[in-house]
DNA sequence: ACGCTCCTCCCCCCACGGGTGGAGGCCGGA
DNA sequence: TCCGGCCTCCACCCGTGGGGGGAGGAGCGT
C-alpha cells in the first residue's frame, strides 16, 4: 500500500517540523504539504491530493475549526485530526462538529500521534482521553434528549420533594448557607437544616454539592 | 497511590476469569467484585466500594446499558467502560447517554483494556476508534445544532484560573469531596484545598457551592 | 541569574454543614 | 377520630471545608 499523504497545518514553522519528524519516522506516513493558516491549507487542498490532515486550533486568517468545516465541505474525502495546545476550551464539540475524524492535543506522545493519523486514515476516529471527557459531557445529554421531556422527568428523585423542600434546594444552588435560607424563609437555622436533610436523603446525595449539582442538571436552577 | 478498585460484570464466568487475569497482571489495579448480571452488580455496588465497572452489554436480568444508567445515578463517582462484543449494533451511543466514562470492543488487546481502566479511573474517558467513528456519526449534527459558543465567555472570571484549578473546579460540580479530587489527581488533600482557596478567591465565591454554580451556569460542568 | 507563576505540601484553627434523635402543631384523608 | 405527612424547632456531636500563613521545587521569560 502507498503510504498516507498528511498535511501540515500551523502558523508555527518550528511545531510544523517538529510533527514532520515525528510523522516521517514512520515510513507508511509522508507529509507532502504544509500551511500557515486556515486558508493557505484550503487553497492546497484545492490542488493537492490529500488522506490527512493535521490542523492546529489556534491560526491567523482562517482558524482550525471554520478551515475544518470548509474543507469537509469542499473534499469530503479528506480525513482531518484537529490539535490543540490546551484543552481548556470547548474546541473539541467545535471541532466534531466542524467535521473532524480526530482532536488531540499537541503535548500527545509521538506514537500516539502517528498512530492517531494511521486510524483516521483507515477510516476510524480518534479523541484523546481528556477531551473524549470533555465530549461526552456535551455529548451524552443531547444523546439522550430524544426520550426524555423537559421538567422533573429528567431527575425522577425531585419529585420525591415537598414544596418547602424544593423552596430550599433552589436556594441551595443560588450558593446561600443555610442561615441566609432561614433569614430569607424567615424559620430557624434548625427548619432549613431539616428540610436540607431531607433533600440529601431523598435525591441520594453526600452533600449540598451534589444536591445543587442535581438542582442544575434538572433545570430547578440555573 | 492505592490500587484501581475493579468490578467485572458479564455473564460469562470465563470472560470474568479471563479479564480479572489481566487486570491483575497489572499491579495498580485490583479486580474486587464481580457480578453476573446488572442488578447484581448495583446490589454490589450498594455495598463496596468500586472505582471503575467494567460492564458488559449483553446480560440476562438487567442488561448492561440501564445498570449503567442506575449505577451512575446512585454512585456518581464510580466510572462505568461499556464493553461488546461487536459494535455493529448503536450500543456506543446508548451507553453514552447512559452516563459511561468508556467503551470498548472485547478483542481489545489486553495492554489497552488495563490502560482504559488508569483512563477513566483518573476522570478521563476513552472510546475505540471504531466505536468513536461511530458515535460521532450520531453526535456531530447534534454538535452542530447549537452554533454558539457558551463557557469563557459568559463567566470571565473562570479565565483567570489555572489549568489545574479549572480541573479541580470541574470535579467539584461533580460533587466529590477534597479527599476523593485528591485521589483523583494523585496528589494530596493539602494541594487540593490549595487549589479550592485559589478557585474560591478567583471566582469571588464564598464556598464551594457557589463555586459549583459558577461553573455550572458557564457551562464547565453539566 | 533573577523573578515570576504554578504546583506541591505542611501546620493550626474553627465555623459551617450534616447526622442523630428527638419535640410539638397543623392539616387532610381513612 | 386517628393516622400520617408536612413544617417548625431543639440539643449534641463531629467531620469536612475553608482561612491564614508559610515553604520548597519546577518551569519560563527576562
Amino acid at each position: 500500500m502507498t503510504a498516507v499523504r498528511v498535511m501540515l497545518v500551523d502558523d508555527q514553522h518550528l511545531v510544523r517540523a517538529g510533527f514532520a519528524m515525528v510523522l516521517e519516522s514512520a515510513d507508511d506516513l509522508t507529509v507532502v504539504a504544509q500551511a500557515g493558516d486556515g486558508q493557505e491549507a484550503l487553497d492546497l487542498l484545492a490542488t493537492i491530493e490529500v488522506d490527512v490532515v493535521l490542523m492546529d486550533v489556534r491560526m491567523p486568517v482562517l482558524d482550525g475549526i471554520e478551515a475544518t468545516r470548509r474543507a469537509v465541505a469542499s473534499r469530503p474525502g479528506v480525513r482531518i485530526v484537529v490539535l490543540t495546545t490546551f484543552d481548556l476550551d470547548e474546541s473539541v464539540t467545535a471541532a466534531i462538529a466542524a467535521g473532524a475524524s480526530g482532536f488531540l492535543l499537541k503535548d500527545a506522545a509521538p506514537e500516539d500521534l502517528i498512530e492517531a493519523v494511521r486510524t483516521v486514515a483507515r477510516g476510524d476516529s480518534v479523541i484523546d482521553p481528556v477531551s473524549t471527557r470533555r465530549l461526552l459531557a456535551h455529548a451524552a445529554p443531547l444523546l439522550a434528549a430524544p426520550t426524555t421531556a423537559p421538567g422533573s422527568a429528567a431527575a425522577p428523585e425531585l419529585d420525591l420533594l415537598t414544596p418547602r423542600e424544593r423552596e430550599v434546594l433552589v436556594l441551595m444552588g443560588e450558593g446561600l448557607t443555610n442561615a441566609e435560607i432561614a433569614e430569607r424563609h424567615v424559620v430557624s437555622e434548625a427548619t432549613v437544616k431539616t428540610h436540607v436533610g431531607h433533600v440529601l436523603a431523598k435525591t441520594g446525595s453526600r452533600d449540598r454539592v451534589q444536591a445543587v449539582a442535581l438542582a442544575f442538571r434538572a433545570g430547578l436552577v440555573r
